[in-house]
DNA sequence: CATAATTAGTGCGACATCGAACCAAATGTC
DNA sequence: GACATTTGGTTCGATGTCGCACTAATTATG
């Protein structure tokens, strides 16, 4: 119980210092300015799909719509995607990968390669030991986060 | 391997998600403008024992100096914490802890328990199971860190 | 329909993070 | 011992994150 919740906490820390880590890690493979929030959406976009809209890709990455509408300027910025109106929604846009979009994530992908390659043979099977766990945490902080705060009704 | 790297990928990408919304909802229950890195900082002192430098501290939470320097002052300025010269060594400084900073910080801890109360109610196990594995990959990466460069890139 | 309430996106401001440059003290080299 | 190098810490500047407030468009309510 009181361990339990101990234990956790270490676990909660253990996460922020790998992400810290690990976003260097990759940061330092990108070109200067470009960052790992880019290449997320870059690679979002071309493994589920382009056209979404800014505020799907803030939730599906937890970020503010702030953060979206300021990663994804960076993006227009560099030419790797075009901002089109919705046709669906006049309030809404939609977000298509160019083709200098397309290539930058591959080349990105080709970069980082060797780093998760280096990793995945050094720590064998940390995947498939951590993955099922971070998911349900992950899964269950997200549920939460607009849940009632008291366990009371849902609003 | 191909797909070692993606799931190791996923495992970062599920990390970062989980970092963030850890922050926030601990945030969430600190006092207006006090961060996680300031509780964690207390803690620390708390737990180890305080009288660390600010460059040990910022190797302990794997930040740079500056972030460490900025993350004191705030203490200080709190008055949670005190800064005088380390005897040992005219460039360096040690940090103590004031009652105030220990009342805050043993405070801040019960008002943090019922949310990880909460969590591992929840999420039962979770720590025992990726646990290790998590100590793992940090380690590895801190370690990696300042390792000489095994071939692939330049720097 | 008219109007209120909600929703998508952005501008702005506050602030945390972090690299570069800097100073002072310590350590190494001759 | 003099001088170069390294190390602990801070200041400064640039930039990423995110909350607040605003506009425009959509949806709900009467």
């Amino acid at each position: 119980m009181a361990d339990d919740a101990a234990n956790l906490f270490q676990v909660l820390n253990e996460i922020a210092i790998v992400s810290q880590l690990s976003t260097a890690v990759f940061e330092a493979r990108l070109p200067e300015g470009v960052l790992v929030s880019h290449f997320s959406v870059l690679n979002h976009l071309t493994r589920v799909g382009d056209g979404a809209t800014p505020l799907a890709l803030a939730r599906a990455f937890q970020v503010p719509k702030t953060t979206m509408t300021h990663t994804l300027s960076g993006l227009v910025a560099r030419n790797w995607v075009d901002m089109r109106p919705n046709p669906d929604d006049g309030r809404s846009k939609r977000v298509w990968l160019t083709p200098e979009g397309r290539a930058f994530r591959n080349e990105a992908i080709d970069r980082l390669a060797p780093d998760l390659a280096r990793i995945s043979a050094a720590l064998p099977g940390l995947a498939d030991d951590v993955l099922p766990g971070l998911i349900k945490l992950r899964s269950w902080l997200d549920a939460d986060r607009d849940a009632p705060v008291t366990g009371s009704l849902p609003r």
